[in-house]
DNA sequence: CGGCAACTTGAAGGAAATCAACGTTAGTGG
DNA sequence: CCACTAACGTTGATTTCCTTCAAGTTGCCG
């Protein structure tokens, strides 16, 4: 249950130059009013299914429960980019207009819970805390997007992959899991289009990270991080 | 003076797929308050004086009135990061938590309104439709940054700098000024830092440009868009 | 076992970075 | 007003890293 209690991560560091995954706020939700709607409309995704589409209008916002979520864009010319990962307990689309500025896909089976905008609005107007909540929430967005940005702008490939892959370590860390094996439910074409690469620079560096004995890869979907001194010094670039 | 008629800026459309460059609310103020208080301590800065430091506490928010301001952030490794530049009427560290993310920089001389933070704060805790504002702006600045980042992620030398002058272009058009006529108050190193390309790319990309009949130079510091047609074009990657 | 999708690896090509020199502009002091 | 200087900008030659193109390989699911 979300509890009124529940305070925005503390992890979330915008001093330091890497981890730009979102890492948001547990427990966004105001006392039970949050709880008490969103329970009643539970909603399950299958892998590959997408939950909305860039423009569709954003009547809710959505809370991960379970499974991981790709946020992602369509270009005209065909490219694809990947905005943003979505985790267990992160908020999608709390701080947009009308409509969705990203497409948002199913990366494995998902589950969300729909908090109504018109709830959100409502908790805004009766209550301050929970609007300097949201604005909290979307400066540490904001925060993250760019370290994402700079890591776009300025390191290499190999910094790229660094840097993902302490991000999702870090992550495991904080949820109580092993911060050395990580598991990738992502595809390289996902994790291409997100670190601005190719789906074969993506392989290319992690057999390279490999060879280095930085890292293992037992199954495509599990790294498991042989030397973390070694990767902070490469994402460091 | 500020109006609390003052509405967002309608211009700002998250689905197209340029202009990452803010254009941000003119008018956030509500009612006099802000108003009143920001007069009594105008602030002014020297060409490439530093408004603050990243690490830097964010007692007050910048309203910036004369000049351009440059967001950037230095690197360990020494390169720097431009984040975005700031132009009148923009806000800047409106959505920041107790310390700068980034560091500011005047490109020319610039003139702020200082809003103490405490104000901000009181007003989002006495009027909701104040922090509805505020979130409707740290939405739309989080909209324009990931425009920034797919442009990184996305685009060739010649797309990003098309992209970064027809943002230009329209924030003057948008200003009652001439849209195919745009300064440059920032050198190329800070456009090169901006759009992650070496200062050599900047440079020779604005001579392919000209070369092309897309632009001309008068003068390294003035650009005049001939084919703003081609340079939408070139734009889309 | 077959088939397909995801992944890996190799070779060749290209776009931007780097290294290096030259030009241009603005600011300073004679 | 001109000469000098330093910062900024442009251009060329070379190198590097990543992409592209083209096979293979692995692994999963019927």
């Amino acid at each position: 249950m979300l509890a009124m209690t529940a305070t925005l991560d503390p992890h979330v560091d915008p001093q330091r130059n890497v981890f730009p995954l979102p890492v948001k706020a547990r427990g966004v939700g105001d006392d039970i009013v949050i709880d008490q709607f969103s329970q009643s409309m539970p909603s399950v995704y299958a892998p590959r299914e997408d939950l909305f589409l860039e423009g569709d209008d954003a009547s809710h916002l959505l809370e991960v429960t379970d499974g991981v979520v790709c946020a992602y864009r369509l270009l005209p010319d065909g490219h694809r980019h990947v905005v943003s990962f979505y985790f267990p307990g992160d908020l999608i689309g709390y701080c947009c207009a009308g409509t969705h500025t990203f497409s948002a896909q199913a990366l494995n089976k998902v589950r969300v819970r729909r908090i109504p905008r018109p709830l959100i609005n409502h908790l805004i107007e009766t209550r301050p805390s929970f609007a300097r909540r949201l604005l909290k929430l979307a400066s540490d967005e904001l925060a993250m997007t760019r370290e994402h940005m700079l890591c776009l702008a300025a390191k290499s490939a190999e910094a790229r992959m660094a840097v993902f892959l302490l991000a999702l370590s870090r992550r495991n860390r904080e949820t109580g899991g092993d911060p050395n094996r990580v598991e990738l439910p992502m595809t390289r074409v996902d994790i291409g289009d997100y670190l601005g690469l190719t789906i074969e620079t993506v392989s290319r560096t992690f057999s390279k990270l490999k060879r280095g004995g930085i890292i293992a890869l037992p199954r495509t979907t599990t790294v498991l991080i042989k030397d973390p001194e070694e990767l902070h010094y490469l994402a460091q670039g």
